[in-house]
DNA sequence: TGTGAAATTGAAATCGATCTATAAAAAATA
DNA sequence: TATTTTTTATAGATCGATTTCAATTTCACA
């Protein structure tokens, strides 16, 4: 592996030359630049990033923190992260929490260690700048998990609405909201409260079911569909705080014979490709995840590059996508 | 950001001392020890990655690249390696290729800059070793893309006879096998050979569809269950080379009132967390994800810190998991 | 022809670790 | 007590980039 040292005594100049050209700062002639041109080709020479780290106290890294990768949602918000942080010549450090607040908190340790240009973190630890010490500009998506650190979230609330609008629309009469765990994403209450709104405006009888934080990691939904059907055989239209949870539904209604939609009609949330492969195909409200990522990494990467603000708080609008649940 | 200078001038030793006491080399006296992790408590010193990266020659990164994290299968895949990853107390930098060439060259390039300690590679370029310049070890899981890059695959001629053998002693006269991309991962038409022999051995009728590059990374494979469905009427038992596959050939089926198990059974591939999800529950060959994972980071980590060779191949069993679809 | 400003290059310090060679102190042995 | 051996600690080079400061060259203009 050739150096700059290399490169530098090739085209017969020295390496300040070279590392001027590099990055191109200051005065370089065309004559010079041609002559490293031709060597650094010669050479086949890639700058190495650790010793550019150390000496500009700052990496080409930034890094993402997922409760976990298997989950279908995050693993789209992986993958649209990635295209856009390997668009911009960054490199993605990924990070898998389990939710578990200590093992973010090392995570945090170890990204503030390689100085990585910033965070985007999933999580739904509360106050969690409180307890770490990270010199690099934060972003939490999905959820707001503290009034220090910028949220870009869906508009929570305006999916809610549109859910249960779409569903008194096509003539259900009892409604029932099934949570993520409404705990765990304080923000994305306000998918009930918008929910719970209309429900109210229009008359319209709700309740709300509440799954826990292991549900949620093992995406394991079928006690708590279970417990909604037999307890409230009445409800005609269920609204899930997530895509899942709404396979979860048509999966159990299936097998206990109730027809979607003729009977139970559904709305999910967040749009992942399994709502396309289900049959009936999931109608659900779209969160604009390549955008939401690709405005964290951009943010990040001005913040970290031209030290620009970022807004404390941005809010996508969400969509309903109509398929066939509903 | 306190250094390793910071922490031997308050502990009153030198550097080297300090630098012996972290990396547990040659002698520091007890009395010594307990000054510096003092020290270190106090001033809450974290190495500088960079200057250990760029002292030490190699990195504690891990490279990983997948065709897309969207994909469950992939999905599954990066999960249990960044946990494996984690554990060990490396760094996973996660690379989506999209399946092109150029973008896994450069990526390599990129893990190469960044001296990883070893790269995970699930692609079908092959021969890419002809193509990129590295200096660590390759790893290749799930496929075989060149004779010089060790691989890590289930047993997939295993998984073909289980799934042939398992549908014909569930009564399938005539047996159909779709392929992810036949041309893609060489080492999954194994999957097919097992299939094709047992079906020979035992007599029973078979046919061969294949998915394009396009479906398998856009994971639409409707119109090519349509095209079965249509060509072959009596085919009544399906062997997919994926659960995501699987899944669709249901959901296709729910839609034109085929019933499954009793009209068509279908075995899927992978095991994937959408084979419970789905009605009916999708029997499959399920692959030892988290024992590939575990495989490969290991063996990369021994190649790096202790140079023990990395076996040229290796083949993880399978195992059908009997569910609802057969 | 001289002058100052702009353009072009280089020497050497720096980033924060590791590591070799060497010296000093402590312990063991003669 | 003298000598060897074992422990312990240090100084200073090194990794491969960036960057400050200074030196030199070029060039327009008076």
């Amino acid at each position: 592996m050739s150096t700059l040292k290399d490169v530098a005594e090739r085209a017969g100049v020295t390496v300040t030359t070279v590392s001027r050209m590099l990055n191109n700062r200051g005065y370089v002639s065309e004559k010079t630049k041609n002559k490293i041109r031709q060597a650094m080709k010669e050479l086949n020479y890639r700058p190495n990033e650790f010793a550019r780290a150390l000496s500009l106290q700052r990496s080409n890294f930034i890094g993402l923190i997922v409760p976990s990768a298997r989950n279908m949602f995050f693993s789209k918000v992986i993958d649209s992260v990635e295209r856009q942080v390997s668009k911009h010549g960054y490199k993605l450090l990924l990070c898998t929490s389990n939710l578990e607040p200590k093992k973010e908190f090392e995570y945090f340790d170890m990204l503030s260690a390689n100085k990585v240009a910033g965070v985007i973190i999933a999580s739904h630890t509360q106050d969690i700048d409180k307890k770490i010490n990270i010199n690099a500009p934060v972003i939490s998506i999905d959820r707001i998990i503290s009034p220090q650190i910028p949220a870009i979230c869906s508009d929570n609330y305006q999916g809610g609405v549109l859910a249960a609008e779409h569903l008194i629309s096509k003539g259900c009469k009892k409604l029932a909201h099934i949570s993520g765990s409404i705990h765990l994403n304080m923000d994305a209450n306000k998918r009930y409260y918008g929910f719970k709104d209309v429900c109210e405006k229009k008359g319209v009888p709700h309740i709300l079911i509440d799954a826990t934080e292991e549900q949620f990691l093992s995406m394991n939904y079928d006690s708590i569909v279970n417990m909604l059907l037999d307890n409230y055989p009445d409800v005609d239209g269920i609204f899930t705080s997530n895509d899942i949870i709404a396979a979860q539904v048509i999966a159990t209604c299936s097998r206990r014979g109730i027809k979607i939609p003729d009977q139970i009609k559904v709305v999910g949330y967040d749009d992942i490709d399994l709502c396309t492969i289900f049959n009936p195909s999931i109608t659900t409200i779209r969160q604009a995840i390549s955008e939401i990522s690709l405005y964290a990494v951009e943010s990040i990467i001005s913040k970290a590059e031209k030290d620009k603000p970022i807004p404390s708080c941005i809010i996508f609008p969400v969509e309903l996508i109509e398929r066939e649940t509903t």
